[in-house]
RNA sequence: UCCCCUGUAGCUCAAUGGCAGAGCAAACGGCUGUUAACCGUUAGGUUGUAGGUUCGAGCCCUACCGGGGGAGCCA
């Protein structure tokens, strides 16, 4: 039996003969008999066994026992179980890195493989889990379509974010990318040796380049515009040379396209999905929310209360460049918003902002053009702890002609677009959409401050272990 | 990529340039029901790596590596 399910209905089952199956987290042996705290990863409070004799059992050792679940004569628990027949399912060799005492989020990151079994990370992962019900959940309701497009594409572009490469070849054989030194001459006549690669990709898998995809965004337009609307929770791809508390180089990533809609709509249906998921946490995972606000983050749970009641504000680049200025800031029309900036508008709106509109100069191709083709109609989502950008979307360029101006503008080659400028030849329609860091979200509805410690096994710039 | 902080026992952290330490964890023993139990004993170290300064370096200097935070960029 789940612990979680004796949590639940712990009172009719009192008195009753009840299997569990865990892992000890902490045993205190007595004279006669043995503490021991067992926990299944159902719940984040284990469950007291009483075992007769005063044999220790160590932390990680995993456990079978029958026994009796009877009312807990002393404080700390309203249950426990009185062990009948015990088996060890597994011992723990002394090299177990973790303790029963309390352990920093830093070093457990060096257990990604072992620190679910802890408190905190199993609070995380289960709220994590729930979020993922809550949104496939939200979608359906609204009549969303999930599917989820390639993750190896052709597309490389999407803003020059760093990409990664796919090949079938084994690299570390330098004959197979023929890498070759050869000389350039600059316009001095100063001569430089560079690497040049001559790899015959004609040879490889799919016989050309080919990427790990930035966004499904392209090709989910392209499905949306025949399905209406539709959202995918694909896994995004970056090689940026960064490591921060907010990126990953693999991450998933929540992205959502609807046709026949505006950019207000499109914004509503951001702030009413993150309200939905809000309460469905605050419903489903109340324990591992009390949990995480009483030892890792305090007023988790007037966070997220305060999400699902505060107005998200909305307000324009150009105003946000206003009030900006007008705190003292150094900022003007046309820059991108720094971190700095950002917590400035979250601060004066004590809460999420949208900022739509922004100058076309510093935003994507696709991005739908005002009438005058100086502003798009966009948004970025700015949430307040420590947050930031949680979702950034737009309305899409359906003209065909406007949209092949913007590509050249902005460098970016025709060919390998061809599918996606012919939804704008063969019946184009309004439509937009967004994408939503989902770990992102997680530190949001978990109190984390480190994207890493959201997902399971996170793999970040210099940091593949599993 | 840039800036700042940091690296000592399995973990958390001490040690004025002068003998390498404590608590927890582990192993063993004890304890009348414990709650991060408690008490006793034992074991545990190339102070991130490589150089340098010094009579003497965990401590000062340089480089590199790892970790964290911030910037930029993004989701």
């Amino acid at each position: 039996m789940r612990i979680s399910d004796i949590f639940n209905s712990y009172e009719t089952l009192l008195d009753s003969n009840i299997l569990v199956q865990g892992w000890v987290t902490t045993s205190r042996p007595q004279k006669d008999v043995t503490f021991v705290k067992l926990n299944d990863g159902s719940h984040p409070e284990g469950i007291q066994v009483i075992v007769n004799g005063s044999d220790k059992f160590v932390v990680g050792t995993s456990l079978q026992i029958n026994g009796k679940l009877v009312k807990s004569p002393a404080e700390g628990q309203l249950f426990e179980l009185l062990s009948d027949s015990l088996v060890v399912l597994g011992h723990c060799d002394n090299s177990y890195p973790l303790s029963k005492t309390k352990m920093s989020l830093d070093h457990l990151r060096n257990f990604a493989h072992l620190r679910a079994r802890t408190a905190t990370f199993g609070s995380v992962f289960r709220i994590k889990s729930a979020i993922s019900h809550a949104t496939h959940n939200f979608f359906e309701e609204k009549g969303y379509f999930h599917l989820d497009p390639n993750i190896i594409t052709v597309n490389e572009c999407e803003g020059g974010a760093g990409v990664f490469q796919v090949t079938e070849k084994d690299i570390s054989i330098p004959s197979k990318l023929a890498l070759e030194m050869s000389e350039t001459k600059d316009v001095n006549g100063k001569v430089t040796k560079v690497k040049t690669d001559n790899y015959d990709w004609s040879q490889d898998h799919f016989e050309k380049p080919v990427y790990l995809t930035v966004s499904s965004q392209l090709q989910l337009e392209a499905i949306a515009c025949a399905m209406g609307s539709v959202y995918t929770t694909n896994k995004s791809f970056r090689s940026e040379h960064s490591s921060t508390n907010k990126h990953l180089s693999e991450f998933t990533h929540l992205e959502i396209e609807s046709c026949f809609l505006t950019l207000d709509e499109l914004m509503q249906v951001g702030e009413d999905y993150i309200k939905f998921v809000a309460k469905y946490v605050l419903d489903k995972s109340v324990n591992d929310i009390k949990n995480l606000d009483k030892f890792v983050s305090k007023g988790l749970k007037d966070r997220i209360e305060t999400i699902i009641t505060t107005p998200f504000h909305r307000v324009k680049y150009t105003e946000a460049i206003s009030i900006a200025q007008s705190k003292g800031k150094t900022i003007k029309f046309g820059e991108d918003l720094s971190s700095e900036i950002e917590n400035c508008l979250t601060e004066h709106f004590c809460g999420p902002v949208f900022v739509s509109h922004w100058p076309i100069a510093i935003k994507s191709f696709y991005m739908k053009q005002d009438e005058d083709e100086t502003l798009c109609h966009n948004f970025d989502l700015l949430m307040p702890y420590k947050i930031g950008e949680l979702i950034g979307g737009s309305m899409r360029e359906d003209n065909y002609d406007k949209l092949l101006m913007m590509m050249k503008r902005k460098g970016v080659s025709e060919e390998p677009m061809k599918f996606y400028t012919d939804l704008r030849l063969y019946g184009s329609v309004p439509h937009g959409g967004f994408g939503l860091g989902f770990d992102r979200m997680t530190m949001l509805f978990t109190g984390m401050e480190n994207i890493k410690d959201t997902v399971p096994f996170p793999i970040a710039f210099r940091n593949c272990a599993y």
